[in-house]
DNA sequence: CTCACCACAGAGAGCGCTCTCTCCATTCTC
DNA sequence: GAGAATGGAGAGAGCGCTCTCTGTGGTGAG
């Protein structure tokens, strides 16, 4: 059939073997391949059914080496910045339903593209020169990054290595780079106005962690909504958005105020910690006492009763994020922008 | 300092452009950066100072072209079979931890290596295609994976196409392919043995799907068990390894035998759900009703009682495919093996 | 003193691809 | 019907790196 030896065998063909099939130069090949320019639509057949015959698989590293893309990205958790030289391996974070989320709205909108994530973790000094090194040796064309502590440098390590990257979350300190973010405080607000609608009158609430803006933002929203609603103290303890730390936080919160009648919780998880410590007293739910977390994770359907809860469009945010890292890419003098999101109460039965 | 330019701005550095500042060959650059053969110690001083005058970070692409590696290995789930044109992204996969334990300790070996996992998902025989053009193509070096369905064909397609992959849990057909796995006769038999030793009379199974093998071996290792304690006829619900199938199952087995006292339950999510659902019904755990499960995920510890459970290990067991693939892919001769993990009985408060 | 040998460093050939540039054959314009 | 414009294909120069081969100076053996 094809005059040319068959391709050395043990490897591949490659671009030289499809064109001697074809009998075309490698140029031609590669343009069919890349599906561009003007190709004679008999030639076009030829080489396809050359390609086929001789089972032809581009080379990524020889096609990145010229194109000087990856057609990869990095999906980076960065995190706790303990500066020690320790490493502990952060297994837990896979473990919250929200990084599951995050991950989940990323693939779905880099697979119909044929990007695909790598997985990264940077939680120290080491790893972050790791994270950026990876990066900059061209790995990936860039970074999606999804930070769990406020002091995280990574964020102005990427905008000063120039390398294309889109936060979750508002950066603390001001910098040149894209992200995606909810609103907080509108969102603590529907939960504030909820509560109160429902008539509750002895209102608390349970933060995240106060080194997060997140949580801050959610504090300071649900605060303000309150003090319209004509009460400006509302008793408050802070978390750190885990499971214990949400128990912890409700026992104090009953142990302080046990004429509580509602609390808003500022994530689901630890909302549904306090659903069992309120349980676990005594207190029904939402007849006694009415809850409403925040995020609207698999955590609140896990909930008995299931928890009513402020939606965080956590998987339409992550496919922006990964929509504008592509932007970023394709158009590297692209500005830095932001896409914010609505929050949505939820109704469900605990408030 | 140094009498070479400037190396093109914009652009970062080569080998090359390292060369010139320290005054030496290409050749010697890459010895010095790839720590091989014999190269004068005061070279191997001026060429790192060099490399770190110049900022330069070797371009993986180029690297890659010639080496034939690209130290990146697929993380693949795989799953439903779905043979329609339809690509319904399985956003819940992530809500597992199951694949959060293996994420977490393939990660954990991969990271100190600097492996970084690609994320992957094929559900559809286009995307299982899709997964074997990104390995052809040398994206990556390997592939783990993760099949959540007994006829998943990609494990047989990688086979075929000579590719290095390591599987979690043993292929239903014969293939030579490394795996690892846990002995899930053996796990259910100790669900079994403290059942009874607790003094269980009218003892259930809610099982996982009979599609999937480690549900089977389940279901017989607990079958068998406890006909050796005289009781060959078990009450027996099929579940999916989900939440709301285990609530259905566990509402079918008390409709259907509302005297039962014990209940194996084939992974701990659908406990969870039978906990809820037990209590719902009035039964007290372990008092009434004695639940073991099947994992020891963090399911276990976030249910009310807290779960005995048979512990899994499966971030042993992921770490293990890592190392397996790993050494695969150093050694592409290397013989198919296996590695069989031993389950333990983990006692909580619910049985 | 000569020769073999060793330790190093440089030269240079690719790895497989993309893409510009060049060239040829048409077709169009007037 | 001559010249210009255009569609379509090939030639060939790299992309940045690794690695074999070659070359050279210094040392020990005979």
């Amino acid at each position: 059939m094809s005059e040319g030896l068959p391709p050395s065998s043990g490897s591949s063909p490659t671009l030289e073997d499809v064109a001697r099939a074809a009998g075309v130069s490698r140029a031609t090949v590669s343009r069919v391949i890349n599906g561009i320019r003007n190709v004679d639509p008999a030639i076009q057949e030829t080489v396809k059914k050359a390609i086929a015959a001789t089972g032809y698989v581009p080379n990524q590293a020889a096609r990145s080496l010229v194109t000087r893309r990856t057609g990869a990205i990095a999906l980076v958790v960065s995190g706790a910045g303990d500066e020690s030289g320790e490493d502990p391996f952060p297994g837990q974070v896979f473990a919250d339903p929200f990084f599951g989320r995050v991950a989940g709205g990323i693939v779905g909108f880099l697979r119909p593209r044929g990007v695909h994530p790598i997985l990264m973790f940077a939680e120290t000094a080491e790893t972050r020169a790791q994270v950026l090194a990876y990066l900059r040796q061209g790995n990936a064309d860039g970074a999606v990054l999804v930070s769990t502590n406020a002091d995280d440098p990574l964020p102005r390590l990427l905008v000063e290595a120039g390398l294309p990257a889109v936060l979750f979350a508002r950066p603390p300190e001001p910098l040149p780079i894209s992200y995606v973010d909810v609103q907080h405080r509108a969102g603590a607000k529907l939960a504030a106005d909820h509560l109160v609608a429902r008539g509750c009158k002895r209102i608390a609430t349970i933060s995240g962690p106060m080194a997060v803006p997140a949580s801050q933002e959610r504090l300071a929203g649900f605060r303000d909504a309150m003090a319209v609603h004509g009460q400006p103290y509302i008793p408050w303890v802070e978390g750190s958005f885990t499971y214990p730390s949400g128990e912890a936080a409700m026992e104090r919160l009953l142990a302080e105020h046990p004429d509580i009648d509602g609390v808003f919780v500022a994530n689901d998880v630890m909302a549904q910690a306090a659903l069992v410590v309120l349980r676990h007293h005594g207190r029904r739910v939402p007849e006694d006492v009415a809850v409403v977390g925040f995020d609207d994770s698999s955590a609140a359907l896990a909930c008995r009763p299931p928890l009513t809860t402020i939606r965080h469009p956590v998987e339409d945010m992550a496919a922006e994020m990964a929509r504008l890292l592509l932007a970023h890419i394709e158009e590297p003098e692209r500005q830095a922008t932001s896409v914010i999101f609505e929050p949505a109460l939820v109704i469900r039965e605990s408030a």
